[in-house]
DNA sequence: GGTTTGACCATAA
DNA sequence: CTTATGGCCAAAC
């Protein structure tokens, strides 16, 4: 198909930083999903490319472990260490995983607030 | 520059 | 509850 004009791209190039930037706002003690972090950026379908983002973000500011699928559980395709360290991690927040590995996304899930943009 | 992949999500069975 | 399938689109090969 011919190319777009841009504004009909969902999401834009390079938006792994975009990514990023998202993830580095969400509040210690507070989790939310990688469709989230997408719908966040302007496409909720993209939630595949957030987790991806994150796997190839090697940048300390980013707080990956604050990110999680929609299940409320930690996510880990063939590196099951990673979700040993992410649930370790958010425990020192204060969070509480179940005995399935879950958490309490009702209380935790957590948002990219644009007005927080406008007021930092 | 086409093919494969990937830390997902929603739906169906 | 779990497992399976389709879809979505950028980055890596």
């Amino acid at each position: 198909m011919a190319q777009d004009h841009g504004e009909r791209r969902v999401v834009t190039p390079g938006f792994h930083e975009r990514v990023y930037e998202v993830v580095r706002r969400v509040p210690e003690g507070r989790v939310t999903t990688y469709g989230d972090v997408a719908s966040a950026l302007g496409s909720p379908r993209v939630a595949r490319h957030v987790g991806w983002a994150l796997a190839a973000c090697r940048a300390d500011d980013v707080p990956w472990h604050r990110v999680i699928n929609a299940k409320g559980r930690v996510s880990h395709r063939g590196d099951v260490g990673r979700g040993s360290l992410q649930q370790t991690l958010l425990e020192a927040e204060g969070i509480s995983f179940d005995d399935t590995g879950r958490l309490d996304l009702r209380a935790l899930r957590w948002q990219h607030d644009p007005d927080a943009d406008l007021g930092n």
